[in-house]
DNA sequence: CTGTTTTTGGTACCTGGTACTAATTATATT
DNA sequence: AATATAATTAGTACCAGGTACCAAAAACAG
């Protein structure tokens, strides 16, 4: 039997999905569908067959095992979580809407906080030292409200000397709340004041 | 009311429940239901009353511990400082700028924080009850540093309906630093959802 | 014996799973 | 082109450890 283009594709997977989880732990199957774009049951028959185990375990280990956690990329730098990133091409990340995001009178939070998720995972996915925004553009499709989590998914769509067209559609489950076009220039250190 | 020797059980209680969560956070409600010799229920009440989160939330919190919430955008409503606000037609309002909204590798601010103060001060010249932001077309003119104060005007260019056109600039002295036009949709309070 | 507090019981619902079966889709080989 | 096989998806029943709510029972004070 040869090796199929399928096979090929779930090993790619399935090495992802253990990146993903060593870099962040607290990712729920579900999390990891929308991630890799499959069903949640094709995450459990991974995650099975590569013998990990499921969230709670995953969580009770880190919690129990205090030095143990090696702690996601968060950078700091940006906000929400990142969960995958291909510097020069694309990136995700995750932002889990806590209530201070929200506004006082509604449980919808304020249009900035996905912008900035966006903006910082644009940036972020630039292969340069800076990387700063020049012009954007986004629509937000609808209310995110408080508990949700906010999947962004940043690509290169244009490269063009030191500028970069990047395009991030941000998603809750499986439906579009936002979308956001950004015009990024590199900035070399040189070309930085003092 | 004299204390009630019932009254004096369930503050002891409480405060045993108490010591033993601080001992071991890994308890659960039925494990303290054994261990104190009450109903699950009363554990529950019990835990309500002294505001300790649930078994899940614990665990949560004690694996995250580790250096987690770098808090990245202001918790109030409006980013930046309200200096006039005439509902309806304009505001303005001025942000200083603080080391933790640069990048590490520059003095520069990310630009979500600008996106942040134009998009809460479009939303507060708006004369409703909830505002929304729909589409934002924003350009970053030129980077802003470390210790700069940012003024943010607002205009409200159309209103049609329920949707405001709200145009904001922004100033580092004279110099404009940030355009942004805003799309934002008043929103009922009947239309909320809950 | 009555009124109030405290405790218990029960239901419906939630997340993030396990375990299993069956159907569907994709791909390879004949 | 038909078929075998791998991979994926869909669906069900079940579980822990809860939330949220309501009603009933028990404990206790006056």
């Amino acid at each position: 039997m040869k090796v199929r283009r399928i096979v090929v594709n779930k090993a790619e997977r399935q090495r992802r999905l253990v990146r993903f989880l060593e870099s962040d732990p607290f990712l729920t199957d579900e999390d990891l569908s929308q991630i890799l774009r499959v069903s949640i049951q094709t995450i459990r028959l991974d995650r099975f067959e590569l013998k990990i185990p499921e969230f709670k375990e995953r969580v009770l280990t880190v919690a129990k095992n205090p030095g143990l956690s090696p702690r996601t990329l968060s950078s700091g730098e940006l906000v929400g979580e990142m969960v995958d990133l291909e510097v020069g091409s694309s990136g995700i990340s995750i932002l889990t809407v806590t209530p201070e995001m929200a506004l006082s009178k509604t449980s919808y939070i304020r249009g900035h906080h996905l912008f900035a998720q966006a903006n910082s995972l644009a940036v972020a996915a630039i292969d340069a030292e800076i990387a700063l925004t020049g012009i954007a553009r986004v629509t937000f499709k609808r209310p995110v409200s408080c508990g949700e989590k906010v999947l962004a998914r940043a690509l290169i769509k244009l490269k063009k000397g030191n500028k970069y067209m990047v395009k991030v559609t941000s998603y809750v489950k499986d439906e579009v709340v936002f979308v956001g076009r950004f015009l990024i220039f590199a900035v070399t250190e040189e070309a930085i004041p003092q």
